[in-house]
DNA sequence: AGATACAAACCAATCGGTCGGTTTTTGCAA
DNA sequence: TTGCAAAAACCGACCGATTGGTTTGTATCT
């Protein structure tokens, strides 16, 4: 009787074996990354995560960087993904403006991934090698969201700013305080100051 | 005959030598940082950069965080104290909020301290020993600087935002602006969006 | 004399990375 | 379809280098 594989017989393709090993230690590196930060996470932290042997890993790796670039990588073509795929449609009526401001806070300055990102950021500055890999990930996400931005929003009449200035201003905005909560811990003034920014930013554009 | 110290005998007191020691070592210990970044500064690099044995920097400090907590102590606590007297008659006339919110960067988020304060700031997510020593210096020098932006700023008439809550905006835009400058270098680009920005903020404050 | 300041050799632990060997999948020839 | 060798996936012991920290001994100041 030829039956079916049982219980441990899976036959997984190599392609396959390959992706779901890879896209493992990419998010093992992730969550390490955000939970332990750049500096405490080693190699044997990352792979104790993801349960996958040393030798696993240097069959798919050449090097720790190689890894951490990749997963970096993944998540900010993710979030640029996200940003290119802001459609204003999706926002309520009333304060377009706030929940536009709410929805760009929650998705790209909250959570786990904020952690990570100032983490990969920051190192970057002291190491070339992952600075030249990841710069021009990180350009393209600030693009998507200056070209996402510049989709949505729509100057006043009268407006002494171009879009593109007060978007700028806004993005630093939201990181600053993104970093104050990184390391403080989350603070709910923040959300009336984001209201307040919301506010201000309405004298001069609208979501159109 | 009982001459005096011909060469080698500069015979320093013992507070002398200790308190230059540990100058000595706050200082190598924060350009380590700065150039490194906090992954890389390993005592050996400090040390190094000092020209102080291991011996010497056991004897006046119990590990190395102990080290570096007071490195990043005296930094802080000298940005305090460069906050609290903030002056405004030392600004010239003409456009005097653009005047102050260019000190303010250049003081505070330029220049080396820059890249340390960073990398101390975001090692306190991940080590709680060090966040427990300096947090409380963090929060000296935010209060520090609110105070002295609440000394020196004046809500304007009809204004409908607290001085406090813009001068919290502004921190966190020139902290995500210098974020940015950390990251990818130096923009000239920035320098219009602060000037854009005192224009702006000109709308509600004014300096007084 | 006694304490403090400094020096250098030394230590276990951990770091990123390598290496020989085993298991699983694959492509091709019989 | 089956047999089988090459290729790819995977494992864990092992490596030299470096980490923060200790220890033992000497010089300098009080």
């Amino acid at each position: 009787m030829s039956v079916a594989p049982t219980s441990a017989k899976p036959r997984r393709s190599q392609e396959e074996r390959r992706r779901e090993m890879r896209a493992r230690l990419a998010a093992a590196t992730l969550e390490s990354l955000g939970e332990s930060g750049y500096h405490g996470a080693s190699l044997s932290d990352i792979l104790g995560r993801a349960g996958v042997s040393r030798g696993a890993w240097a069959h798919h790796f050449s090097s720790k960087l190689d890894l951490v670039a990749l997963a970096a990588e993944e998540m900010l073509r993710e979030s640029t993904e996200v940003a290119l795929n802001l459609v204003p449609a999706d926002l309520p009526d009333g304060d377009r403006l706030a929940a536009l401001l709410e929805a760009t806070w929650t998705r790209f300055y909250q959570g786990p991934r904020r952690e990570v990102l100032f983490e990969v950021a920051l190192a970057c500055r002291t190491d070339a090698e992952l600075r030249a890999r990841l710069a021009p990930v990180f350009a393209g996400f600030i693009a998507a969201v200056g070209q996402a931005g510049g989709r949505v929003l729509r100057l006043k009449p009268g407006a002494v700013a171009a879009v593109a200035d007060l978007l700028t201003l806004t993005i630093y905005m939201l990181r600053g305080m993104a970093l104050q909560e990184v390391t403080t811990g989350p603070d709910g003034r923040n959300a009336a100051l984001r209201a307040l920014w919301a506010r201000l930013l309405g004298e001069w554009v609208e979501v159109g």
